[in-house]
RNA sequence: GGGGGAUUUCCCGAGUGGUCAAAGGGGGCAGACUGUAAAUCUGUUGUCACUGACUUCGGAGGUUCGAAUCCUCCAUCCCCCA
């Protein structure tokens, strides 16, 4: 499933590919979220246009709505939502974080009251694998147990036991004639946690590992510090999966420590609240010093928002024309698929030091 | 010509003697957003030498210790009767 193409010279960073059932992946890649089945205001064609190769969807979301059973009856997540090449489904693991006032937990498994209509939703691990095999993703996360950070040692060790005794009934219960599971590595900001778990985990031999538990509350040093005291103990011919990360440093920190896979709503989100990523650092379009700027957001993308210049930009989001959101959603997509695409070359010619120094120099971040 | 009602900080609009630099919207300005309960949320919006001072509620006077609030005149607008 996993293929080491190429190793850094000079870094951890890794070129890889990962095969699935739905097509191939480039690595290091980053998948957009599409948590109910739709990457928010990207049209297919724009979708594939940005350079997505893979996408993520949700399973919790998609088990409230529309309900597995529907979407399996429809021919599968992939057909339902007319993506046709891979997509990862998130477990439920990262709402009994988010969504921890609706929740309770036990070791069974997490109760969500949801937060549609207040109704029981009981997600025991089990559950959760067999909603993503009704789904037919590609890659199915095992179900979690995510918490806040900063948290005590013992809320944070109890989490990360869960989750190994968690990965192990989802093992045990798949049975998918395409479907691989990723298993998540938890333990907050400790070393011997995140230790303990990786290898734990490692014994169970998943098709891949992520890093869960990260950028809930840590500071950008914690979370590399983390990144450094847990990959080392990660299979090498596995795919390396970040999980909800991140900002471009983020992601460019995590490809430099040897990460492969990245998700994050946050050119999605934040594109949809105005805010534009570049070279040069975040841009808020609705701030009055665009009004009458010609420019394109980013001069040389090939983005459809880049076509405008940022004062027409700018006066889609302060008339609140839809065109707006949808457009910085695409111009951020593309650009974050961009960085990976530049992320990946660096890497192949040996240059991924070089790149990252350059790109850190370049930002001034907002 | 007679009678009645109005005029508030960028806009709408509350406020009828001190707790009012003045509610609440809107608009403006700025910020946040990391496996999406998010096209959401937050802050700010008279001036300044800013833990205080000054100017402000159509204009000019007046009453009062104290006025956006009460009185007089003026201006403008709206309604009703001639």
């Amino acid at each position: 499933m996993y293929t080491l193409l190429h190793q850094d010279a000079h870094t951890n960073a890794r070129r890889g590919q990962l095969e699935t059932a739905h097509g191939t992946v480039q690595l290091p890649a980053f998948m957009p979220v599409g948590t109910l089945g739709t990457v928010k205001g990207v049209e297919l064609n724009q979708l594939e246009q940005t350079g997505a190769e893979m996408i993520l969807a949700n399973t919790y979301h998609l088990s409230l709505r529309p309900g597995e059973e529907v979407i399996r009856d429809l021919g599968g997540l992939h057909r339902f939502c007319g993506w046709n090449r891979p997509m990862l489904t998130d477990s439920g693991g990262f709402q009994i974080f988010s969504l921890a006032q609706l929740m309770k937990l036990d070791d069974h498994g997490a109760i969500f009251r949801s937060h549609i209509d207040g109704r029981k939703i009981e997600l025991p691990p089990e559950r959760s694998i067999k909603i993503q095999e009704a789904l037919g993703s590609d890659i199915a996360m095992v179900l979690d147990h995510v918490v806040v950070l900063p948290n005590t040692r013992s809320v944070l060790e109890d989490a990360m036991l869960r989750t190994i005794r968690w990965a192990k009934r989802c093992r045990d219960v798949a049975n998918h004639p395409y479907q691989k599971q990723f298993a998540i590595i938890q333990g907050g900001l400790d070393p011997e946690l995140r230790r303990s778990c990786a290898e734990a985990l490692a014994e169970l031999d998943f098709a891949g590992y992520a890093i869960g538990g990260l950028s809930v509350g840590e500071t950008p040093q914690e979370m590399y510090d983390a990144l450094d005291f847990t990959l080392p103990y990660m299979p090498k011919n596995k795919p390396r999966y970040l999980m909800g990360v991140g900002k471009p440093e983020n992601i460019l920190n995590g490809i430099l420590r040897g990460v492969d896979l990245f998700d994050c709503v946050m050119p999605t989100r934040n594109g949809r609240n105005a805010q534009a990523f570049t070279d040069s650092g975040a841009i808020r379009i609705r701030n009055a010093q665009y009004q009458r700027d010609e420019r394109p957001l980013e001069e040389g993308c090939p983005c459809p928002a880049c076509r405008q210049s940022r004062g027409y930009l700018r006066h889609l989001f302060i008339a609140e024309e839809m065109l707006g959101p949808i457009l910085l959603t695409i111009h951020n997509l593309t650009y974050y698929q961009r960085l990976m695409e530049r992320s990946r070359l660096a890497i192949e010619q040996n240059q991924f030091a070089e790149f990252y120094q350059s790109f850190c120099s370049s930002i001034s971040p907002i």
